[in-house]
RNA sequence: GGGCGCUUAGCUCAGCGGCUAGAGCACCUGGUUUACACCCAGGGGGUCGGGGGUUCGAAACCCUCAGCGCCCA
């Protein structure tokens, strides 16, 4: 166990290393060491004094090849062609008697009732007679029971077998008095209680018994039909619904005597009644404990809606053993009562003793018929002396051990020392926020946070979030069994794990899963040959690359290494945004430090700075200001959308390019010290999410720039994990700068899809005439290095009285027209065709417009800024409209 | 059977009552003046799954049908 625990854990603390996480190393624990195993022996005997655990019958899951328990997640479910049979008991009074319809025939061995809804008029005379079992010769009742019995599907009337159906089993919790007779043996073979049917398969009794019946002339009748059937996962083998006495957590509401706090986190409150479950739901009910996305909260109230006890027994070889010693006896002296520290159970002095000590729970349960009785002493963690004295008496630990969810459930505080009042409990407990996947949701967030009320009465965190689900390139879960995983190792090899966390940022929405396309790299020629859905659950072994024609394997968690066949590594294209972001990041910051000649630190007066510097500073506060917003509300998607846009298309794409030309003239040491500020607080902002690129840049920085920082450069820290997070002036954003160098943007990118349009080469300069106002005419005399650098642009005219040249290519926008001068190179008949194209792109617009204004209601219905802003479209759109046909008249001329 | 979610460009996904529906990849055109070809500039491409309804206005809200996925029985 501890060798498996080296390996598979080793590898799982491996990969978060390696992906990035930074955890408290040191603290590293596993449920089964000795602190964490004392804590889960300290709740049990808690829970276990109070009543909260309790020993009782539950339907299992039996594998009757292996003869073991399994648990839900061990069985598959599969349809299988059956049949459903019809047959009658009769009455013992000789009447027509019930009709019963079943799949499974041999289990009528165990019948104990049969039963109709109570209110189905054909059988309402028949409720409290009975009819008799003709192979076992054993009358049974006719009982009504709503839940188990739907009137409307076959005959209404229904055999309860409560021993092998859990239904069947829940309706005898209902109607104990039916009694209940287990039919078969641990190898699934019929038992005792079947008569001359002991010892035969099961499915052998079930032709015997239809065979029997039939000569009997019961038998009224077969059909074929599809049946649902579990089968063991392993063994494949139909596994039987089989009864066995289990350990439980009683989720419900408790014995009366125990005295569980029901205010959470309220260690005033009253010790009332309330029981586990309705605590961990008031913890979310009262918004202690929050989802994120919210929706989760449902899944998590409903099941503990359900208040199921909790099966916490398991057949299992390892695990924290359940610190229960019993003896069997067949007689009880009054000296035996003594000596065990047993005293009579209040009222009754034969069915039930108990008794506690400091350490011990004991209680023994006599069967009042045969008098044969059970002891029990559930012993406290440290005191083995005590279970040598019982294990002297004749009693044995108890072979189950925990379910691992019983250990798991206490992490939140039996990592930081509890059951001690440790320091780190004081300090860290209750934690702010769980990271988790929604399947365990139920299984152990909410046990999670019951444990932790229970123990502690505070929840152990106090924010949940739901991670998305990554999927494969065909929409299924990734799983072992299917091989159609990836393995993190591999994507970080390939594409640094930079490259994943970004990737798994941009993919975490509030809603939807992940489909991830996965290929296999080939080994001899690393072409990446995409995964196919034949490839999966491990049918492939081999695959020809189609680009190299070698063979290899594809990639998948294979037992062992092939020697005479290469494994394929696996890869997603999906990576490449993340890698190709990192590597944009990195070469922006080279760019920065290869130009740092002469910097000086100095603080920066914002309102002193040119345009352009003061439209970075901006966009950077807004950058800051979103991203700080979306991280606090987990919406890490929409987080990686802006720093991603702010760094690429705003950043690099406009700034760093306008900053070129500056660092060569007067403007040097504002721009480097603009730049280095801005990329400083680009790398603290970027570090949760790509932190090896992060932290290298700002090593780099640190030794070229120890002094920096926007508006007061100061000195940096050592690592930028410790570095503040900016946080900017809100007036540093500002819509009226932004608007302008928007301005210029537009009028760069038209001059370049004319040279584009026209082929010309970048070296050649455009001439540039834009008609526009004079505001924007200010914007562009201020820009107007900028927009010859960007758009190539050799003359630039502006202003209202700009005119047009004589053969020019055009580009109207919603605030200007721009007009390039083409000379000689101008094609008449393309440009109009073009025209004429936006042409009818804005005249449709301007349709659309004008048929919403002309809708009497929406001019009285709508908000008034809404119909004003359609009002201005319009105009807008007429005076391009006007535009673009003077110029195409210009063009036929 | 119950619950939750999804269906938007060739692919993977944003957008969740009002800008001309966006991004990355893929595709097409052009580009090696030292940040980055893991790049730059430009371009084409969508009846927002079908149907009905609410609204001045729907990709978005409601109903319904179809398909897909997950969880619980």
């Amino acid at each position: 166990m501890w060798k498996w625990k080296e390996e598979s854990g080793g590898m799982i603390i491996n990969q978060l290393k390696t992906l990035g996480a930074s955890c408290d190393w040191e603290r590293e624990r596993f449920t089964m060491d000795e602190g964490l195993s004392r804590a889960v022996r300290e709740v049990f005997v808690s829970l276990y004094e109070e009543g909260l655990i309790y020993r009782g019958e539950y339907m299992i899951n039996w594998c009757p090849r292996c003869h073991t328990a399994l648990s839900d997640l061990e069985v598959t479910y599969q349809e299988r062609d059956g049949h459903l049979w019809r047959i009658r008991y009769p009455s013992e009074d000789g009447g027509e008697g019930a009709v019963i319809a079943t799949t499974r025939p041999e289990t009528m061995l165990g019948d104990t009732a049969v039963c109709v809804h109570p209110s189905d008029e054909r059988y309402k005379h028949l409720i409290g007679k009975s009819v008799t079992i003709p192979l076992v010769n054993r009358d049974i009742p006719i009982i009504a029971d709503a839940l188990l019995v739907d009137p409307t599907l076959g005959t209404g009337c229904v055999k309860v077998t409560p021993a092998h159906d859990p239904n069947d089993y829940a309706c005898y919790q209902r109607n104990p008095q039916i009694g209940i007779i287990n039919i078969l043996n641990p190898d699934g073979a019929i038992n005792e209680a079947g008569g001359k049917y002991q010892g035969m398969d099961r499915y052998k009794a079930r032709d015997a018994v239809v065979a029997d019946m039939e000569a009997l002339g019961l038998f009224e009748g077969k059909e074929d039909r599809v049946i649902p059937m579990k089968y063991s996962d392993r063994s494949k083998t139909p596994i039987e619904p089989y009864l066995s006495d289990q350990w439980f957590v009683r989720m419900g509401d408790p014995p009366a005597a125990c005295g569980l706090a029901s205010a959470a986190n309220d260690p005033d409150a009253k010790p009332q009644a309330a029981g586990l479950a309705r605590m961990a739901m008031e913890a979310v009910e009262n918004g202690q404990v929050k989802f994120f996305p919210e929706r989760y909260a449902n899944s998590y109230l409903d099941w503990l809606a359900e208040k199921r006890d909790w099966c916490i027994s398991r057949q299992l070889w390892w695990g924290h053993r359940i610190p229960v010693w019993t003896i069997k006896r067949q007689d009880w002296t009054e000296e035996d009562i003594k000596a065990l520290g047993l005293k009579a159970a209040k009222g009754s002095t034969d069915t039930s003793l108990e008794g506690t000590s400091e350490n011990l729970v004991i209680q023994a349960r006599i069967d009042p018929d045969t008098g044969d009785s059970t002891a029990f002493v559930c012993i406290a963690p440290g005191h083995p002396e005590i279970e040598a004295e019982y294990e002297k008496l004749g009693f044995t630990q108890d072979p189950d051990v925990l379910d691992t969810w019983f250990s798991s459930m206490l992490w939140p505080h039996s990592t930081l020392g509890w059951p001690e009042a440790t320091e780190e409990l004081k300090y860290y407990y209750p934690t702010s926020v769980l990271v988790t996947s929604r399947d365990i949701i139920t299984l152990w967030v909410a046990r999670m946070v019951i444990a932790g009320l229970y123990n502690l009465k505070q929840v152990p965190f106090h924010q949940v979030y739901i991670t998305v689900k990554l999927m494969d390139g065909f929409g299924e879960t990734m799983s072992k069994s299917k091989g159609n995983g990836v393995d993190p190792l591999d994507i970080i090899e390939r594409y640094g794990a930079d490259a994943l966390r970004f990737l798994i940022m941009q993919i975490s929405t509030e809603t939807q899963d992940a489909r991830m396309p996965v290929a296999n790299v080939c080994p001899h020629c690393d072409a990446l040959v995409p995964v196919k859905q034949e490839h999966m659950y491990m049918r492939t072994k081999k695959l020809a690359c189609p680009n190299c024609k070698q063979p290899f394997r594809p990639g998948g968690p294979w037992p062992s290494d092939d020697p005479g066949l290469k494994t394929a590594k696996q890869a997603s294209e999906r990576f490449e945004i993340g890698r190709n972001f990192a590597n944009k990041i990195w070469n922006a910051a080279r760019f920065i430090l290869m130009n740092l000649d002469g910097y000086t630190p100095h603080a920066v007066r914002r309102e002193e700075l040119p345009l352009e510097d003061r439209w970075i500073l901006s966009r950077l506060a807004e950058c800051a200001h979103n991203l700080t917003y979306c991280l606090e509300n987990f919406r890490f998607s929409e987080a990686g959308r802006e720093i991603y846009d702010f760094i690429w298309s705003e950043f690099c794409d406009w700034y760093v390019e306008m900053a070129k030309g500056r660092l060569k003239g007067d403007d040097r040491a504002t721009v480097q010290r603009v730049l280095i500020g801005v990329l400083d607080a680009i790398v603290r902002l970027i570090h949760p999410m790509m932190p090896f690129v992060a932290e290298s840049i700002w090593s780099a920085l640190n030794d070229a720039a120890f002094e920096r920082g926007l508006p007061n450069p100061e000195p940096a820290t050592e690592s930028v994990v410790i570095a503040p997070w900016p946080d900017f002036p809100k007036d540093w954003a500002d819509a009226r700068i932004d608007i302008r160098i928007w301005h210029m943007q537009e009028l760069v990118r038209s001059v370049r899809e004319v040279r584009n349009r026209y082929n010309i080469e970048p070296r050649t300069p455009l001439d540039a005439f834009v008609r526009c106002d004079d505001a924007i005419a200010n914007t562009f005399e201020m820009l107007t290095p900028f927009i010859k650098q960007l758009g190539g642009v050799g003359k630039l005219e502006y202003g209202k009285a700009t005119t047009k040249p004589e053969q020019c290519a055009s580009y109207i926008t919603a605030d200007f027209e721009v007009y390039v001068s083409l000379a000689g190179l101008i094609d008449p008949a393309a440009e109009i065709t073009r025209a004429e194209k936006q042409l009818a792109d804005k005249r449709k617009q301007l349709a659309g417009a004008e048929a919403k204004l002309k809708n009497e209601n929406f001019v009285k219905n709508a908000p008034p800024e809404v119909v004003e802003q359609q009002r201005a479209l319009i105009a807008d759109l007429q005076k391009q409209i006007a535009t673009i046909e003077q110029n195409i008249k210009d063009l036929q001329q």
